[in-house]
DNA sequence: GTGTCGT
DNA sequence: ACGACACAACGCACA
DNA sequence: TGTGCG
């Protein structure tokens, strides 16, 4: 627990600084900043096959699991540290800011030095901005939902994309929820992949109405999972495959195969045992491969023609061309 | 956690 | 040399 | 001005 020791660690040609490694960042365990670095060099392999290239927001607990928290987009590379890599981002309003950009491991570990537990991951690499190559299936469970109905919702959205011929992989969040991946073809901008997750998502609760709902507003939702299309707006990231998350034990955001659906438990997959199952069984991500967004669009534009508008977007987020009153609608001014 | 400013 | 302090996301729509 | 949503 020395204090003023400093641990520097050389990854991908660059001297990496650890300050206060002996830090307890986790205190349950007592896993300390160090233990998380060391965490991020053992799944460097599949964690640099689904973020590597890709812009980040860190978010940091330099204070550990315990202490106050905030994100982190703007980075600027230092004089101690002129090999950082950024690249511009912009916000939904046109601003545009200097963001990391997870070229390799030391670029990692320079975020865990800062007290970055985990990465929030843009949909679009550095080298190509302007398309989104995933769409992201973000289950979020409703007061009342179980784990088990989040396992058979992720069971029913396989069952729907395999019948349209895409292909996706699962992780859990870290949280209570899961995370779809479609890797895509580079052919789509954001507000294309948001319109084709909006049309993926009524027709699920077409499909399933007792278990999905598709709708923004809470008060619509009933303890059914719902599938946050929002997530894909341009712009918007998410919490990314491997990264930590900020509870207790340490939980990851873990991707696994679909042949585990039916017995992960979230709470089991922790910083502390991730690795193990990484050296077993290695990437359960590494058959991805780009996927054609065209049959979702296809059913977004029956969605159109038949007079559906667009879904609500979220907050901070300019009015958009047909979409509906941004109310909810036990808030809405009354007709007439 | 780091960088800067004032003492 | 040291302590205090600032700073580290998104910022619109609607009633 | 408070509330919406992650
Ligand atoms: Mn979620
Ligand atoms: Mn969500």
């Amino acid at each position: 627990m020395a204090g003023g020791d400093v641990e520097v660690l050389d990854v991908a040609g660059h001297e990496v600084r650890i300050t206060s490694p002996g830090k307890v960042f986790f205190p349950e365990r007592g896993d300390t900043k160090l233990d998380l670095a060391r965490y991020y060099l053992a799944v460097a392999e599949p964690l640099m096959a689904a973020m590597g290239g890709r812009p980040v927001m860190l978010q940091r607990f330099p204070n550990g699991v315990t202490g106050s928290s905030f994100f982190q987009k703007r980075v600027t590379p230092t004089k101690a540290d002129p090999w950082l890599t950024t690249t511009k981002v912009s916000t939904p309003n046109g601003t545009v800011s200097d963001a990391l950009v997870a070229v390799d491991l030391a670029h990692v570990l320079w975020a865990v030095n800062m007290g970055c537990l985990g990465f929030h991951v843009w949909p679009s690499t550095a080298a190509d901005p302007d398309h989104a190559d995933e769409l992201r299936i973000d289950l979020d469970p409703s007061p009342g939902v179980t784990f088990p109905m989040i396992r058979e919702a992720a069971a029913e959205i396989r069952t729907l994309l395999g019948s349209l011929g895409i292909a996706c992989f699962p992780k859990t969040t870290g949280n209570r929820g899961l995370h779809l991946y479609v890797r895509l073809e580079p052919r789509w901008d954001g507000y294309q992949v948001r319109a084709a997750a909006v049309a993926m998502a009524r027709e699920l609760e077409r499909l399933r109405p007792d278990l999905l709902t598709a709708a923004w507003w809470k008060e619509e939702r009933g303890a059914r999972v719902f599938i946050d299309f929002n997530q894909n707006a341009p712009h918007k990231t998410v919490f990314g495959a491997w990264s930590v998350r900020a509870n207790p034990h340490g939980q990851v955001s873990t991707p696994f195969e679909w042949h585990e659906l039916e017995t992960i438990e979230p709470r089991s997959l922790t910083m502390a045992t991730v690795p193990a199952r990484v050296a077993e069984q290695g990437d359960p991500w590494a058959a991805m491969v780009p996927q054609s967004l065209e049959p979702l669009l296809a059913m977004s534009e029956r969605d159109m023609a038949s007079g559906l508008m667009d879904a609500p977007w979220p907050p901070v987020y300019p009015k958009m061309p047909n979409e509906p009153p941004r109310v909810a609608p036990s808030r809405a001014r009354k007709e007439e």
